[in-house]
DNA sequence: GCACTTTTTTGATCCAGATCAATGAAAACT
DNA sequence: AGTTTTCATTGATCTGGATCAAAAAAGTGC
């Protein structure tokens, strides 16, 4: 084990998928403005802090297993993470990308009804579901926060039943890539032309009902027209109205 | 205007949308125990009538504009409305139907994502979305009965993505059948082999991501393969198990 | 009842994206 | 450096569901 400072770095083995590092200080987290932690007061977090475990997992190891007990809940700190289910015949659908600042567990259900797989190194200040629960149930504001998380989720689902439904791949892929960038700019604070996809052509295919053929050829497709340049670990866009018009029609 | 006591019939016309009634009785209220109010204590409900004005819109009548303000938020009591988006261009995405004790206004944006029309005659328990707000920040049972609605309905959202990214027109037309079933069974205490289904072919196809004559063709593909009958107003389910395996696949 | 509108069904044809099949290129390992 | 493995790209072909077109059925109003 190394002591390499940056998250998830040098932190876990491929036999080891998580491990706990020293609890840190939620004044200094990264996240804390961007998650649902921004609902407390600065003097709750000492409380907040006392039920929290840092995890680390390294690339491509499950967090959450379909079907799983919700035993623990996490707030992802760095890192980037699926939502997937698969069917029995193997077809996969990737409900989206968990990054720094997102929360697993909002709902209350008691297993969990779809497995989690970091994509990059992920970290995650972990909690368990009963001690977050009850914590939950003494702060309003966080239960509000929590609720305003899930209808949020519940916004972009629905975004996404659109894209899923009735867009064409050129629209998906387009609508896709202007998605990240967003979310991106929340992560880091602005948003840039650079769109790092740390995901596998895979992944973006489950995530948007395409097949990974579809996924190469069209973002191919948009290269020869000059909307993107494909550089490593992700896209360049050219011109930033043909995607914004298509996300937002 | 007719007296006739059955909701929503003969209680609105064609140049009206939406009219009041007279507040009733949440004691008497049909869906009080599968609504969020099933979170309220009955001697709260008294303070929660106060707030309450009932509506009644007449069939194929927008309840809710997308884009309009979010001004009031409503507990659905009778009838059948489509929640839906369209794009400029015409293509249109159903992101599911709201039945009795279904709750509009989950999210606390300022404004709606979606619009709202009435597929049968529809009765409403309309409040303020500012007075509900305030009532749910003194209730925090209510708050936390809202969540629990908002991530019962990203986890139905989630069920419709691998539904509208990886299934089959046949499978789609199932899992719906299937899925409609459940909801009837929700609503009126029991589940039966006779699934009304009141909205049109174009609601259904625009549900499933589907064209109206290829949801036809497989509806009737169905029946010749003896898997359901269709009936006025909906279908029979023939062979249970056929379609229960196709949704929990 | 009969005309008129709307919705559903059925048939013929087409095409966007899937599938099948290599090939190329980048990591990961020896 | 060379070998293996994994992932991305490209090409050829196929097909499920879309599109186009029309007929049948179910409502609606007079």
């Amino acid at each position: 084990m190394t002591d390499d400072p940056r998250p998830g770095v040098g932190s876990t083995t491929h036999t080891v998928c998580a491990h706990h590092i020293a609890g840190e200080d939620c004044k200094f987290c990264g996240i804390r403005l961007i998650s649902v932690c921004s609902a407390l007061e600065p003097d709750e977090w000492a409380s907040l802090e006392r039920l929290a475990s840092d995890v680390a997992f390294a690339e491509k190891m499950p967090l959450i297993r379909e079907g799983d007990d919700s035993i623990s809940v996490y707030n992802v700190t760095s890192g980037i993470a699926r939502l997937v289910r698969t069917l029995a015949d193997g077809r996969r659908q990737v409900f989206g990308f968990a990054m720094p600042g997102d929360f697993l567990g909002l709902s209350l259900n008691p297993n969990w009804s779809f497995s989690v797989e970091s994509v990059t190194p992920v970290t995650c200040c972990r909690f368990s579901r009963q001690s977050f629960s009850v914590f939950m149930d003494q702060k309003p504001h966080l239960l509000k926060k929590m609720h305003e998380f899930a209808s949020h989720e519940l916004s972009l689902a629905r975004d996404h039943m659109m894209l899923l439904g009735r867009l064409s791949a050129e629209e998906k892929i387009a609508a896709f890539v202007w998605r990240m960038r967003q979310r991106w700019a929340r992560v880091e604070g602005h948003a840039k032309l650079n769109v790092p996809l740390p995901m596998s052509r895979q992944d973006i295919a489950d995530y948007l009902g395409l097949t990974i053929e579809t996924v190469s050829r069209t973002i191919n497709h948009l290269q020869r027209d000059r909307r993107l340049i494909i550089v490593p670990g992700g896209i360049r866009i050219l011109t930033p109205n043909f995607f914004e018009d298509i996300s937002s029609e």
